[in-house]
DNA sequence: CAGCGCACTTAGGAGGTTCTCA
DNA sequence: TGAGAACCTCCTAAGTGCGCTG
């Protein structure tokens, strides 16, 4: 079952259950009895430890004696005398207590006390293109500087790519690649549709195809080279052990595409250099050599952060990082934390649910904003919604900044009353588009918060993520916008697997109510792609081959029949035989028949729906694996 | 309490690799 | 055995949320 998992996520099956992961009053995260021992991480310097194939497991005797320890602590705190300061230094103690397999945790805000790496790998140099490949503008040949070639190239490998036909694409691109060219290359271009990369473009392709025609021998050359640089790059030493490096690699240059209508796109993202890096690594460690000739703009040891290299962009000015890969306990732990919060959120839900309800009702104009946000955030798994500066990046909202002219209200809709029409584009310009019936409450509260405004008034005038997430604090410690999209989404999960699947369903029935589990939970997380480019006919192929069957069947059950008829005049054990044989065909023919048309459904349904999204980040995997 | 910087999580697309089935 | 589908990994953009400052 393991398989269905996205492997990423592997860190909770090595990671010890360090307080009782046994189901609550409604079996929630009901774990198999293998479960309550703690798995052993396999600690070894091994090459292969970040995939990890063999999980051994703790001899139970000392696990059942470590989880007798956690449960006194766990009973000690219960019995603590009430008072906040006195419960929070408890808690602080108690997660004090809490190993990582066998290892100390460190105090709060430490993420490490030992990190050494071998620093970043910087993109390979530009390869100046051979004489024979031109560029002409305005049909006449003209040879590039290198700078302005390499600029030039950025474009030409993405010419078969929309954007390149987008206006804001060409105008950020004709303005970054002018600052890259000569006065005299200044000069005479200047125009971007006279310009003509045609030829580039043609010896990227060839290039591409003549990598896709290498030998075997020759593309296992390239696999090697590249297992090479990751196993001298590709991990770090982090408080005694090896750990993989999520991206080691620097970001080469290049066109910056934006997702949606980005008024960035097609802007030159300019080549890293070593002087641009901060490197970020504990002071008795080897510090990283920078590349010949080269310095880093700064060395730090600042152990309150999990981060090993980083540098700022030029496109927004923000901060990129170089961090671990999430099989690492740095990530691993964070992502479990993670799960803990939203079990924590269920035990108080209701009580908030009702909370949000009665605040429907306040005078405050501010507390109704945010019960009814509230209410979209629970009820919808939407975003919270961060105010970004406008016309830096694509118009997208969440739930905070939702505007007026992305609802519509209808009184009554499809035969339902107090219906909200939502339409807006969320994160990397998604388009959320749902019709959802409300409690009269929701409707009435809206229709006044619209009120006297223009569509591109923010519909919470009086609410931002920032007052939103400090009333959640106050409900319960942890608790921030996005933890109910992780809550709601795990509890869909496990609420749907129970629904859909019956324990005598064969293997195919329960793949497919477990993708149909997920399918929930990605709708309701809006998680949609891009319908693969060979869906249509993929999708025909299928029914060609179901009709087919069909057929087959057909013929399967003629020839039974006359099996059958035959056998009842002949009365021999041959034609009995046969009409064994031929049941037994239409059998199988059914049962394959059976395995299209489900594989049908579920690709049909999978059309625009993305699964690995939820299931890499909302999924708490301990009800995967209970199931 | 606004505004910003920083750190970290979540996201879909591209493109390569592996699997499946006729 | 080969074509096409499915799957996986990499890549990097785009979110969330916290803490500091004035």
């Amino acid at each position: 079952f393991v398989l269905y998992l996205n492997k990423q996520s592997s860190a909770f099956f090595l990671s010890p259950p360090r307080i009782k992961d046994e189901p609550d009053e409604d079996g929630y995260y009901a774990s198999p009895k293998e479960d309550s021992k703690p798995l052993k991480r396999p600690r070894e310097e091994d090459d292969d430890e970040y995939k990890p194939k063999k999980i051994k497991t703790e001899d139970t005797k000392k696990s059942k004696k470590r989880k007798q320890e956690e449960e006194e602590v766990k009973c000690e705190t219960k019995r603590a005398p009430e008072g906040d300061n006195k419960k929070k230094k408890q808690k602080k103690e108690e997660e004090q207590k809490w190993k990582w397999w066998e290892e100390e945790r460190h105090p709060e805000g430490i993420k490490w006390k030992f990190l050494e790496h071998k620093g970043p790998v910087f993109a390979p140099p530009y390869e100046p293109l051979p004489e024979n490949v031109k560029f002409y503008y305005d049909g006449k040949v003209m040879k590039l500087s290198p700078k302005a070639e390499e600029v030039a190239t950025f474009f030409a490998k993405m010419l078969d790519h929309e954007y390149t036909t987008k206006d804001i694409f060409r105008k950020n691109f004709f303005k970054d690649w002018r600052k890259e060219m000569t006065s005299e290359e200044k000069s005479t271009i200047t125009n971007l549709s006279k310009c003509d990369f045609t030829q580039m473009s043609q010896y990227f392709k060839a290039q591409t195809e003549a990598r896709k025609q290498m030998s075997k021998e020759e593309k296992q050359k390239i696999k090697e080279e590249n297992e090479r640089l990751v196993k001298e790059y590709g991990f770090c030493v982090m408080d005694n052990h090896k750990e993989r490096i999520a991206n080691f690699k620097i970001e080469p240059p290049g066109l910056f595409r934006g997702r949606g209508n980005h008024p960035k796109m097609g802007m030159l993202k300019r080549r890293i250099m070593p002087e641009d890096i901060i490197i970020n690594c504990s002071k008795d460690s080897k510090v990283p050599p920078p590349p010949p000739g080269h310095k880093w703009k700064e060395v730090r040891h600042d152990n309150k952060v999990t981060w090993l290299v980083s540098w700022t962009e030029n496109i927004q000015g923000s901060i990129k990082y170089i961090m671990l890969n999430p099989s690492s306990r740095i990530k691993g732990e964070k992502d479990w934390q993670k799960y803990e919060t939203a079990r924590r959120l269920k035990k108080c839900v209701d009580k908030i649910r009702n909370q949000y309800r009665e605040d429907w009702k306040s005078k405050e104009m501010k507390v109704r904003q945010r019960a009814v946000a509230l209410y979209f955030i629970d009820k919808l798994a939407l975003r919270a919604g961060n105010e970004k500066e406008e016309g830096e990046t694509a118009d997208t909202v969440g739930c905070c900044s939702l505007r007026v002219e992305h609802i519509n209200l209808h009184p009554e809709l499809d035969g339902q009353e107090y219906m909200v029409e939502f339409d807006f584009l969320g994160k990397d310009s998604i388009r959320y588009y749902n019709k959802v019936p409300v409690e009269k409450r929701v409707f009435k509260n809206l229709q006044l918060f619209m009120e006297n405004k223009q569509p591109e008034d923010d519909l919470f005038d009086r609410l931002n993520t920032s007052i939103l997430n400090k009333h959640l604090q106050d409900l319960m410690e942890g608790l921030t916008a996005k933890v109910f999209r992780t809550y709601n989404a795990s509890i869909t999960l496990q609420q749907q697997l129970k629904e859909l699947t019956t324990p005598d369903d064969n293997i195919p029935a329960k793949i497919l109510s477990y993708n149909r589990a997920n399918r929930a939970v990605a709708i309701l997380c809006n998680h949609q792609r891009a319908p693969p480019k060979t869906f249509e006919k993929s999708m025909m192929n299928l029914q060609t081959k179901i009709d087919a069957k069909k057929d087959q069947l057909a013929d399967a059950r003629r020839e039974l029949k006359s099996a059958k008829a035959d056998a009842k005049v002949r009365r021999d054990e041959k034609s009995k035989k046969t009409v064994e044989s031929k049941k037994k065909a239409v059998q199988r023919i059914e049962e394959q028949l059976m395995k299209l048309e489900v594989q049908a459904t579920d690709r049909e349904e999978n059309k625009q729906i993305a699964l690995s999204t939820s299931k890499l980040n909302y999924l708490d995997p301990r009800i995967s694996v209970a199931w």
